[in-house]
Order: C-alpha cells, then structure tokens, then sequence
RNA sequence: GGCCCGUUGGUCAAGUGGUUAAGACACCGCCCUUUCACGGCGGUAACACGAGUUCGAGUCUCGUACGGGUCACCA
C-alpha cells in the first residue's frame, strides 16, 4: 500500500464525525463557542463523535499556553470531545504543526494533478501586483508562475529560490455548492483566486488544511463561521481535485456587539472568561448561546446539555447575524441560579459572601437561601451582602417610606419597642424573633411593615436586603441586632432633636 | 468597487400562500408582600421599501434601500 491508501484506510467510515478547530488565540469568543457548541450537539445528537484539532499553522500569532484556554474551556463546559491532542485518536496528530508532512505528501499529489503549482513570486512583485489595479477593486494572482516548464521550475529550486504552492482554479465554469443554512449557492470560476496552500515556511494555509484534515479525519458536518462561505467553493475544486466526498456544510452567521459589528474583544467585549469572571454560570451561557441562532420547535427556552443534544436539529439555525444580549443572559443566568439545589448554591455563592463578610461569626449558610432567589449574577453577591459585616453609615431618610406609611417618628417608636420586645428573647431563633415582631404589630394594631421597615433599616443600614428583618436579625445574632436597633434609635433621636 | 449572503417588535425569534402574525428578554401597569426582588395577571411594540405572480403574499419572482461577509504567505 502506498502513503495515501494507507492514510485512506485509516479514516473511520462508522457515522457522524464532527470537530472544532479553533486557533490557539488565548481566549474563547462567544461566537467560537458557539460553533463548539453546535458541532458538539450535532455529533451527540447522532451518536456521532466529536473531535478536537487545534489550528496553530500561523506561527506569527502563537499565544503562550493558549491551548490550555481550549481545553479548559472546553472541560469547563462539558463539551467533551472524543478525539483530540490530548487523548488522541485514529487519525491523529490532531495539532496541525505536527501535520507538516502530510500536508506535503498531498500538496505534492496535488501538483501532479494539477491542481496547484509551485510559485516563486516574492513579495515585492505580489504587493506591485496589488497596488496595480484602481484602488477599489480587488487584484487577483496573474498566474505569473501557473504554466512554467519544468526545466524553468527545476532551474528555480536549484537555485534555492523560495517558494508557495497555489490552487490553480479552472478559468471556465462555475462551482455550485450546497449549505444546511444558506442552500445552494453558485459562484463564477474566475470570480476565484489561486489562494496559497502551502506558505514558503512549509506550512499550509487554512485554505488547504482544512480539507486535508477535514477529509484524512473523516469529518461528516463541517460547521464553522459564514466568513468561510466565499471560499467554500475553492474547497470544494479542492474535494473534486482529490476525488474526495464533499462534507455537509454548516455555516452559522456571526453572533453581533450591534448590528454593524460582530462581537469582538477588541471593541471590549466579553469572552467566554469575562463571563466567567462576571458571575454567569456556564450553563446558562451555553444555553442562552445556543438560542443564539438557532431555535428548537417548541416554546422550551431553558435546556440541559443532554436536552439539547436530544432536540437540536441543524435546519433550526438561522441565516442572519444575531446580536448578543448580555439582558437576556442574565435572565437566563438567574434562572439557572434558582434551579440549583441550595447546597450547590451555597457552595458556589460562599466566595462571594466571604469577600466582603469576614466576621467568622456569621453563617453564610444562613446568608445563601435569601440571596438565591434573588441574585441575577453572583457578582451582585457583594454589595448585597457587605452590610452583615459592618454597619455601613447611613441616613434616617431610609426609614421613612411612603407606601408603608413609616416616618422618623413611627420608626423611632418601632425600634424603642421592638428593642425592648427582642431583648426579652432568650431562644434566638426564626420563630421567635418573627413572634415578636408580628406579634408586636398586631399588640398595637398597626401594620406589619410598621415594625418590620424600620428594624429592617436599622440592622442593615440599607434600602434594599436579601431577606427581611426577621431573617437579618437571626443571622446578625441577639448581641449585634440589638446593637444595632440603639445605633438607629440615637440616629433617629438626634434627626428628630435637630428638627 | 466585484462577487456572495442577509432583512418579522428595542433584542432573540416562530412562521414554508389563507394565522386575531406565536413565545422569550427588556419596558410599562396592576396584584402579592416585612424593602428590593421573586411570583401572578395584563399592556405597548414587528413583516425595510416598490413592483409583479395569485382569488389571496411575511411567505414566490424581480428591483431598490440598508446591513454583513469576502477579495492575505490570518484563520
């Protein structure tokens, strides 16, 4: 068996094989996530198998431990692949610098079919090609080097000229290719450029690698982003020129910042770990990206991984670019937030609570419950919570509150008794702490709230709290509450006083 | 500029010739309530434009406008 039947019979032919093939960049965009997102769904969804290739052939743009960022990215979000450079594979190596050779083996099978060919132009002459034309319009390759003998190539290798190797595309016809997304699409043959395959450092370009290796690893759906649309075609010379089974194309359009730009670090938007690090839970960013795009049959907005591997079907994807919506990611964030079990909260919440609240002798399992049903993001946790630690300053206007009918006088009454009432308490627990309260409001007749706003103002210091006055009290503790209760009725004396 | 693609409320979107044009987020109102929130109920809001085909068009065709992609020894 010669080299390429062998690489041939090393293709598994056993149903769906999908990959993602990221470049190693650092960081993971949303909209790279999203294409993770759906290449691993199509795979699970057939049972197929999902492969991992990292694209690292533009050796001016290596990031330092950028893989790493992939593949913790990738764990992070349970997208599991079943191939890839870590675990390997039948059809490895699945990094595209240690490819090198085949890419070689088959850009010189190519040549001897025509299909590309050797071309020595340097810079110079290329950049002279460029600027040659009316500034607008764009200058394709003159094929300065498709027809040199062989003698005249011979003479230019000999003399250790460098060189690329170009497609050389058909000048006549036109390539007509099929989409899940965008259907049918035709193009011009000579509406296409002899694009370099093979750079002068050896290298392949995109252009060639991704056929290679799509087709060596026996890829069935190819999903990437729609900028890969225009030079689908030239792919596909490609396929034919080989003779290889054309791959079932899926291109999703750009997830956008607005409508006029795609989401783009550059411009500050977040990745995949800005994310992270604004307190959004994977889960809810992978399902609100996943309705980015694409839509199941239903009315069902909230999914699980395995649901959507079980429901999602590529003819959902949708044509136009979609505009990211960090509103929604958010509602779908505090949804996952409540639906969590409350141990699971607690545990993901307590380095929130303890940023701000160090006094060990407070129970931030106390404090979890009431910030859960609450809590659109965990970085909301902070400031929420910072009040149980120290008593922050604030103004006896809080106690005045208009629905409630509360003032600085009613309030100041409030706490005079409320004070006296828990200080009675010997049991320091919900039920008794609520009994007092209520039963207070109800020994005079007036309105709950009439007790409850202002003792809930006087142990927080703040307008807004995660819970109400009972469960503050019980978490803050007899000693503090009380503390606090005679901190609100001397700041109250001394408004009243001046006024 | 050439070529390719797209266009349903502010946003995500359903819709495959006949619908009161779904649903979700956001927004507004009401209710509940020991605050805010949560929750419940209700509301405002859309087929880019113009021709054509058809008894009938968001759905088909053409054009216009607007937007995007691409035209690298980047992927």
């Amino acid at each position: 068996m010669d080299y390429f039947a062998e690489m041939e019979a090393r293709i598994p032919k056993d149903g769906v094989r999908t990959r993602f093939a990221p470049s190693p960049t650092g960081y993971m965009h949303v909209g790279n996530l999203r294409t993770a997102l759906y290449t691993w769904l199509i795979a699970r969804h057939a049972n197929g198998r999902f492969i991992l290739r990292i694209e690292d052939t533009d050796q001016g743009r290596l990031v330092e431990d950028a893989v790493d960022v992939i593949y913790k990215t990738m764990a992070d979000c349970k997208l599991f692949h079943d191939e890839g450079p870590d675990i390997g594979g039948p059809v490895g190596p699945y990094i595209q610098t240690e490819r090198r050779e085949i890419y070689q083996k088959y850009a010189d099978l190519l040549i001897q079919k025509g299909g590309a060919y050797r071309c020595f132009c340097d810079e110079e002459r290329l950049n002279a090609l460029r600027h040659s034309g009316d500034r607008k319009t764009a200058v394709k390759y003159d094929g300065h080097c498709a027809n040199l003998s062989q003698a005249e190539i011979a003479e230019k290798l000999a003399a250790g000229i460098p060189y690329v190797i170009r497609q050389r595309i058909p000048q006549e016809g036109s390539t007509t290719f099929s989409d899940v997304v965008f259907g049918e699409i035709t193009v011009e043959n000579k509406e296409l450029d002899d694009n370099i395959l093979i750079k002068s450092d050896g290298l392949p370009t995109y252009n060639f690698a991704n056929v290679i290796d799509d087709h060596l690893m026996g890829i069935t759906h190819v999903v990437r982003g729609s900028e890969y649309l225009s030079s689908t075609p030239k792919y596909n010379l490609l396929y034919q020129a080989f003779g290889w089974e054309i791959p079932i194309y899926i291109h999703c359009p750009p997830v956008m910042r607005d409508a006029q730009h795609k989401m783009s670090k550059r411009l500050g938007d977040p990745s995949y770990e800005d994310l992270i690090d604004m307190g959004y839970l994977s889960e809810a960013i992978l399902n609100y990206v996943a309705l980015l795009g694409w839509s199941p049959r239903g009315e069902q907005e909230i999914f699980s991984l395995d649901e959507l591997a079980a429901v999602f079907d590529i003819h959902g994807i949708s044509k136009s670019p979609a505009i990211f919506d960090m509103e929604k990611l958010t509602h779908f964030n505090s949804t996952y937030i409540k639906a969590m079990s409350p141990e699971a909260f607690q545990k993901v919440a307590e380095p929130y609570i303890r940023k701000v609240v160090t006094n060990p002798e407070i129970d931030t399992k106390l404090i979890a419950p009431l910030l859960q049903p609450r809590c659109l993001q965990l970085t909301d946790i902070p400031d929420r919570v910072d009040f149980f630690d120290t008593l922050p300053e604030y103004d006896t206007s809080l106690y005045i509150h208009k629905k409630s009918k509360t003032t600085e006088v009613s309030s100041l009454s409030a706490l005079k008794d409320a004070s006296l009432a828990l200080a009675s308490i010997t049991d320091w627990s919900a039920a008794n702490i609520h009994n007092t309260l209520f039963g207070l409001a109800e020994q005079q007749g007036v309105k709950n709230s009439l007790i409850l706003w202002p003792v809930r103002v006087a142990v927080s210091g703040k307008a807004m709290t995660p819970g109400g006055g009972v469960e503050l009290c019980l978490i803050l503790g007899k000693e503090e509450t009380l503390r606090r209760i005679h901190v609100g009725i001397e700041k109250l004396e001394t408004a009243l006083k001046k006024s």
